[in-house]
DNA sequence: CTGACGCTTCGACGTGGGACGAAATGTCGG
DNA sequence: CCGACATTTCGTCCCACGTCGAAGCGTCAG
């Protein structure tokens, strides 16, 4: 069960918006243009001397270019990639503390079964990958040979799905659910015969999707009367 | 020319997981698990009190939850944006300091003009609406009069466009050029006939489009003859 | 050539915060 | 009720880093 490997040092990143007076030269290179060196230490109320040497470690860690043009300096972010993670920074930090009660509503249906893109995820997404692997029908990120006849049986069209150019059958991390429920072709093509056989049905709310009595039945004699547990243990 | 208000405290935050020894405790959450304090001590390499200081500032940041269960103390991320927020800030840490001449050929290409979803980006797309609005067709957000006159000579439906549910004519940001192009329903029925008329091709590199001899004609007798500058003005 | 201006480098100061060991709190097994 | 264990709190040390004024480079105007 491992993940890709994507341990780079984020801290060193992290540490160079983390100063305040950073993080205001940054935010206002935010909006696209770019700007003298004087303009920014102005902005974000310093000296010229301490912006300077804020905007050189900017600079040194990346994360802006400069462009001399004459006596001045004009700095802006070094690319899209830098004013996603500001973005998205914002929308953390902007966390309201508690929900209203119609968004909590909303957020329970989606944390029991919703589609991710294509594919079946929440607690119905994961659980329906628990059985799958606990069954035995799927392993080492591919279907068994008993996975591939289980769905067949179903009407899955699994010789399309491997022939697609989309990965076949990643792991897709939940997040409401904090485990891993099936993605790529292979997930997008089960849950479209869920969905066709109307085992699950889309709701009013945007992605959310709901399990229907037929769909309880189908999928308890296709996993041969296994219950579909929901609980959430925490390891 | 403001934009949408999003200026929460980014500091705080990024300062939480500017520390090595924080950042190692959330990677380590990143695979989704709840883990113990003791555990999260021992990844992160430090004794028991120093990761239990850390933990404290993570949860008052709101970074990470915690569960209580018997003498032991769960953490996890607090929720999916959390992780959102590790993701992206790894991808930038890990950043390639150059890139290979195919990239960079490639690269090149997209820059100078490509489709962005539906609408025509890159110096391509922020010279075009660059002339919109410096010949008088295009102002406060929307269509001049003389604009709709223009638009429509050419072929556009700008009625249909404006029907449209997605938002008429926002302007988007375009992070090769640091400038805005135009997006939105009116981005797309402009970019559709300049690619039905031939103006512009699809080139082989999945988004880049290239610039036809009639393109160039057509284009510039549209706006009577004034010449498309490409130059880069950095302010 | 000279003065004005923009920016960076240098030197010195002060504070914030991360590290650990030891002791306190809390929880489980018997 | 009592030891074993997990976790937090407390006290202390110390270094890293943000801040500014002054001085040093470049660049432009005249």
């Amino acid at each position: 069960m491992e993940y890709i490997a994507h341990d780079a040092d984020i801290a060193p990143v992290a540490a160079l918006i983390a100063d305040p007076t950073r993080a205001a030269i940054l935010t206002a290179l935010l909006g696209g243009r770019a700007l003298a060196a004087g303009e920014l230490a102005r902005m974000a109320g310093v000296s010229a001397a301490t912006a300077s040497a804020h905007l050189a470690r900017l600079l040194d860690g990346g994360l802006v270019d400069v462009v001399r043009q004459g006596r001045h300096r004009y700095y802006r972010l070094s690319g899209h990639d830098v004013a996603e993670v500001l973005e998205v920074l914002a929308r953390v930090s902007a966390r309201p503390p508690v929900r209203s009660l119609r968004q909590s509503r909303q957020a329970r249906q989606l944390e029991e079964a919703r589609t991710c893109y294509d594919h079946l995820a929440g607690r119905a997404g994961v659980g329906l990958f628990d059985r799958l692997k606990d069954g035995g029908y799927f392993a080492a990120h591919d279907l068994t040979d008993a996975g591939e006849r289980l769905l067949a049986g179903l009407g899955v069209d699994v010789a399309g799905a491997r022939r697609s150019r989309r990965r076949f059958a990643p792991e897709c991390l939940d997040w409401t659910e904090r485990r891993s429920h099936l993605g790529g072709a292979l997930g997008a093509a089960i849950t479209g015969v869920l969905l066709e056989r109307g085992w699950y049905v889309r709701g009013k709310v945007p992605r959310a999707v709901a399990l229907t009595d037929e769909g309880r039945e189908g999928l308890s004699a296709l996993f041969s009367g296994k219950e579909l547990t929901s609980g959430t243990p925490v390891t």
